[in-house]
RNA sequence: GGAGAGGUGGCCGAGCGGUCGAAGGCGCUUGACUCGAAAUCAAGUGUGGGUUCGCCCACCGUGGGUUCGAAUCCCACCCUCUCCGCCA
């Protein structure tokens, strides 16, 4: 969420950072709301204090007195007239929250400018394309033929858009799972954390995906929601806590299964692991000072960029145009993996720095020594990796011409030693 | 699921109709003392909002209600804990 009073202070420089998202709607609304807020705020304030006067005032005098019972009827009317401006301004303030729950956060500076995912900009790549002297499958293609990945049968017990892993495929995912939690903890200073994959409603509006993308969470029967991604259970953690600046940054490194409707998303990528209604992911979150999230942002994509340069898989990095970036992103930098059966990159991790949009939604502050108030931390997320399109990659880049699949090296002590799925 | 207890400031914890944003303790900050922030003593120390920057206002789980007046009384809901039941 932004902040409506920082907008009211230079509203041209909000509204020209986010027409650069190419959506400024409600902002011109939201201003006049805010400035019917404060009007009210101060007629409440103001009969306040007066209510408080008359109420210090009965304090002193005879209860049967003249005096007391011209006071109680000036408690009475006073009241009221209370009552008469509260409704109001709940009323505006709820209009206003309305508005800025939907409104975007603003592009960082550095973000290139562009109309969509075409206008993205590579910032680098890595490692070697692999060669194929066959033509190289699709994962889909590969997984069925081993006879590892199911989707007929998960249809059957589940739906579409839902995979039944098998044998050394299962493994793979777990191996995955552990090897990159094994790297980001030991290498990248992480704290492993398992999270519930059900979170509260609070939980979804802390991190953003609600209301705006409410229709693409699974949402159960007794108020709960499955997490889209661990982000929301990581990041929500600190919700409603003030930190000590000592404490930061923090880092968290959080497995779970994912939970997407995919709402919209029909017709895209309907064969095979990349859309799925479930997924796994390692997802990493950083608490920072505001000062060190253009920095923490840097070092959550290299910790992403480790694990793919560890599996050996050619990927690019690549980032986001201001058209491109999600609802409460400051600055984006994808991952897209290269995959050999479909002759394209594909993004494999997406990492954010979401300044202090998230907490000031999620309440998550700090304070440091010099500081007389607490200011909102930044916070960070970005996947480390999504393990069902890891799949996707090693299935694709590591397959072979009689159908079997190489393990990557890093990954044989996690599957027992097994050089081959067959 | 059943029965009971409880939700107050960074933490613990008192208060149970007006003088309470709220005792006391811990923690933290500053000052004194000192070779030395070890101990001791003194003062300060919640969050948010509005502001004509003097101040003013709100907040005691959440939402209603009673009352001239609610942290305190009533109702509903949420959450936590204990015991029983069930259970991976």
């Amino acid at each position: 969420m932004l902040d409506i009073r920082e907008i009211s202070r230079d509203p041209e420089e909000f509204r020209r950072r986010l027409a650069r998202r190419g959506e400024v709607v409600g902002l011109e609304e939201a201003l006049a709301l805010d400035a019917r807020r404060r009007t009210l705020i101060q007629q409440g304030d103001g009969l306040r204090h007066a209510k408080g006067e008359a109420e210090a005032g009965m304090r002193t005098a005879d209860k049967q007195s003249e005096t007391f019972a011209r006071f109680r009827e000036r408690m009475r009317t006073v009241g009221a007239e209370i009552k008469a401006v509260e409704a109001e301004l709940a009323q505006a303030e709820a209009a206003l929250a309305d508005l800025m729950q939907v409104l975007p956060n603003v592009p960082a500076a550095a973000v290139p400018d562009g109309a969509g995912e075409q206008d993205n900009v590579e910032l680098r790549s890595w490692g070697e394309r692999p060669l194929f002297d066959f033509e190289p499958k699709p994962h889909w293609a590969i997984g069925e033929a081993l006879g590892l990945l199911d989707f007929e049968r998960a249809a059957k017990i589940t739906g579409a858009r839902f995979t039944v892993y098998r044998g050394a495929l299962a493994r793979l995912e777990r191996a995955l799972a552990s090897y990159m939690l094994d790297l980001h903890t030991t290498e990248g200073g992480y704290t492993e954390i398992l999270t519930p994959f059900l979170v509260n409603a609070d939980s979804m509006f802390g991190t953003g995906q609600f209301p705006k993308l409410r229709a693409d969470a699974f949402e159960t029967t007794d108020g709960l929601v499955l997490v889209p991604t661990a982000e929301v259970p990581l990041t929500n953690l600190h919700r409603d806590e003030i930190l000590q600046a000592e404490q930061l940054p923090i880092r968290y490194a959080g497995f779970t299964a994912c939970f997407r409707r995919e709402a919209g998303g029909y017709g895209r990528d309907t064969r095979g692991l990349i859309r799925q209604h479930q997924f796994q992911k390692v997802e990493l979150v950083h608490f920072v000072a505001p000062e060190d999230s253009d920095a923490a942002l840097a070092e959550l994509t290299g910790n992403a960029e480790k694990v793919l340069q560890g599996l050996g898989l050619a990927y690019r990095v690549v980032d986001l145009c201001a058209a491109d970036l999600g609802f409460g992103a400051t600055r984006t930098h994808d991952l897209e993996v290269w995959l050999p059966g479909q002759g394209a990159y594909r993004e494999i991790s997406s990492c954010s720095n979401c300044g202090d949009f998230q907490a000031r939604r999620a309440k998550i502050r700090f304070r440091a020594p010099g500081d007389k108030k607490p200011r909102l931390v930044h916070t960070l997320n970005g996947s480390g990796l999504a393990i069902g399109r890891t799949v996707v990659a090693i299935l694709e880049n590591y397959q072979r011409a009689d159908g079997t699949v190489t393990v990557p090296p890093a990954l044989r002590t996690y599957m027992g030693g097994l050089e081959i799925i067959a």
